[in-house]
RNA sequence: GCCGGCGUAGCUCAGUUGGCAGAGCGGCGGUUUCGUAAACCGCAGGUCGGAGGUUCGAUCCCUCUCGCCGGCUCCA
């Protein structure tokens, strides 16, 4: 007899050997998949004692994952029926949905994935039962070399275990892992979405193989929202936006992919951003430094970047017969002046921040807008302390960095730890404190977090720090690294209250990442709506017939003189349902209307970007009200 | 880099089964002076991404090249 207890704090006894679904009979539950302490089980499984079991029916979320990969299993037996030939590598469910690879013996096109669909919607009405097989090793390796799968047979040498488990529905069977669901017609709510190359195992010296992605859900609602959500993210693409509200512009031909040409409303924005970033880390006790863009080799054969990171960086140039490197890094240059003289342990911690530009190789085909680039501006520091000051300084860096990410807008976070991995340099016990410094500061920030075992880079552990936007999209952004390697291969030291050198803790961090990546993200955020205080131009004048562009003049020059960004339209001529829609196009936050009755009465009409008409109102009043939002950098208008 | 798709006016896109290159928006000139998302008329604007080839003739077909988009393990 096997123990299980419900969730709901029942518990049942099960007979060895019988499975989820004949439990699931017997309580009357429509399961379809299992969740057994936390991890989804295929209801033909035979059951198994747990202590937190949840019999999952078709619309629990967390039964998706099993649909999802039946939808996948579909997917490739609508593809094996119209392309015979066709060898099965991996199909996954994913986060969005599913996919699957195939080598196809034609070339296939988008074009083709109405047909398969097609092919699936046959398959769906079915309703094939799908079936758990268990085979033994050699008929298992027998089955796959009659039907040719390559792939599968290369999979199936990499599992350790005997019995090897197959789904089959209808005629289709194969190598699976599972779970999936109890039969084909239970996928009611899917799409094929995309095709594109992907290597076998993703391994660039293996061949190429053809990808398929769809998207499946228990509910045609929750298909439709994920399409609209598909839709809007295509509406908010910075790429988009960027050259629309001209922002930005990448000259591929002219200049080079990867490098970005901020246009004077995007490099508006940038000045804001780092106006306030930089009065923020002088409050934080950070100094600003700049280094320059160049180093010589010696530098970067001693940093150990000519050896770990030489694919990341350019060729050298040759300057009167010495090698130099364009910088894919700061920190050689803040240690370098960290070592201009001697520390004390008085002097310490130091925080050098810097806005610094690096260039970094990146191979052409990864390149994305802003996302992606080839040259980017972190928003670099280096904090050098002494190990009793390490606790206090990194839960200094993660609350400022909240601070700072909250004033942008962001307000879900979500953190990563990352352990000591297999070959490390460095000392365990300052590994161990570190990662016990960067653990306390996580929770005493009250931030959720996982741990990502041996996941931290050779030279420290870390923290990253991903938010949230809009569309519920995460994005890595801030990272917080110790560095156990450069303070030893620069030799940095300080010297103690015993007059001996110490070797000082080295904290490597950034919080927005790069300027170019952070300003898609918050292109993408907001939609090209910026808050009143990052916005390019925070409000637009508009004279309602050409008599009033004097008084709209005026107008703009209050602005001005109360430090605000303002045009005024006066080149005439235009409707004001014109103008409003092209200030509306803009994104433009705020639009102050006048017409003959305000400039009579020393009025405007203020209408907000987001469609809300506040009427005639003093121009103090209006002026007030601008000021109030961009000074208190709040989100809202 | 690789696989698939795509490059036509500043932007969004039509189009030609190989025969003088099209629209809307934007720009410019004029008319209109207008109350909360597009007034009206006219004009200019193109090496049809680039190079080579096939052809009487190429934006269209072929080869090469440059660039863009989607993607390149969330392990059966």
């Amino acid at each position: 007899m096997v123990e299980i207890r419900l969730a709901d704090g029942k518990s049942v006894s099960a007979q060895e050997g019988e499975s989820w679904q004949e439990l699931a009979n017997r309580l009357g539950v429509p399961a379809v998949a299992v969740l057994v302490d936390g991890e989804l089980v295929d209801i033909r499984n035979p059951v198994r004692s747990g202590k937190d079991v949840r019999l999952l029916t078709l619309d629990d979320d967390r039964a998706t994952e099993a649909l999802r990969h039946t939808a996948a299993h579909i997917l490739a037996q609508a593809v094996r029926r119209l392309y015979p030939g066709v060898k099965l590598a991996i199909g996954p469910a994913i986060s969005t949905g599913f996919y699957y690879d195939f080598d196809f013996p034609q070339s296939v096109s988008r074009e083709d994935l109405a047909k398969i669909e097609e092919e699936m919607r046959k398959i769906v009405a079915e309703d094939y039962p799908v079936e758990r097989v268990l085979l033994p090793r050699a008929e298992a390796e027998e089955l796959l070399r009659q039907e040719g799968e390559t792939y599968k047979l290369e999979l199936l040498s990499e599992i350790p275990d005997q019995e090897i488990s197959f789904y089959r529905q209808g005629e289709f069977i194969d190598l699976c892992r599972g779970p999936h669901l109890p039969s084909t017609g239970l996928v009611k709510h899917f799409k094929l979405l995309d095709l594109a190359g992907a290597y076998w195992r993703g391994d660039a010296t293996r061949v190429m193989l053809t990808r398929i992605y769809g998207t499946a859900f228990a509910r045609a609602e929750a298909l439709e929202e994920f399409l609209r959500w598909r839709e809007e993210a295509k509406r908010r693409d910075h790429r988009r936006l960027g050259p629309q509200l001209d922002l930005f512009s990448i000259d591929n031909e002219g200049i080079g992919a990867g490098l970005v040409l901020w246009h004077p409303k995007g490099a508006r924005v940038r000045h804001e951003i780092e106006r306030f970033w930089k009065e923020r880390h002088f409050a934080a006790g950070y100094q600003l430094i700049y280094t320059p863009h160049l180093g010589r080799a010696n530098l970067w054969q001693r940093s150990g970047h000519l050896d770990f990171y030489r694919e990341g960086m350019y060729s050298p140039m040759d300057i009167e017969g010495q090698e130099f490197y364009i910088k894919p890094m700061n920190c050689p240059f803040h240690i370098s002046i960290y070592k201009t003289k001697t520390r004390s342990y008085r002097d310490l911690p130091i925080r050098y921040a810097e806005l610094g530009t690096v260039y970094r190789y990146e191979r052409s085909g990864v390149l994305h807008g802003l996302l992606r680039v080839r040259g980017f501006t972190q928003d670099d520091a280096h904090i050098i302390c002494r190990p009793d000051q390490v606790e206090e300084e990194i839960r200094g860096v993660l609350k400022f960095a909240l601070e700072m990410l909250r004033t942008f807008g962001f307000t879900e976070f979500a953190a990563h730890l990352s352990t000591r991995p297999v070959k490390y340099v460095g000392q365990p016990e300052d590994w161990d404190r570190a990662t016990e410094a960067l653990r306390r500061a996580l929770e005493a920030e009250g931030l959720p977090y996982d741990v990502k075992p041996g996941e931290g880079a050779f030279y420290g552990p870390k923290i990253d720090v991903d938010i949230s936007d809009s569309l519920n999209r995460a994005w890595q952004l801030t990272t917080i690294q110790f560095d156990f390697n450069l303070p030893e291969r620069f030799d940095m030291t300080y010297v103690g209250p015993d007059g001996q050198p110490h070797r000082p803790y080295m904290i490597h961090r950034a919080l927005l990442g790069s300027l170019e990546r952070f300003f898609g993200i918050l292109i993408e955020h907001y939609g090209g709506a910026f808050p009143p205080w990052l916005a390019p131009v925070q409000a637009v004048v508009l004279p309602i017939t050409d008599a009033q562009i004097p008084y709209a003049q005026q107008v703009a020059e209050k602005l001005e003189e109360a430090g605000l960004r303002v045009e005024a339209w006066t080149r005439g001529g235009r409707s004001l349902g014109h103008q409003i829609r092209e200030a509306q196009l803009q994104k433009i936050p705020y639009m102050l209307i006048c017409g003959a009755r305000e400039a009579e009465a020393g009025q405007v009409s203020l209408r907000l970007r987001t469609g809300q008409d506040l009427g005639p109102q003093p121009l103090e009043e209006a002026i007030r009200r601008i000021r109030g939002a961009v000074e208190s950098r709040q989100t809202e208008l």
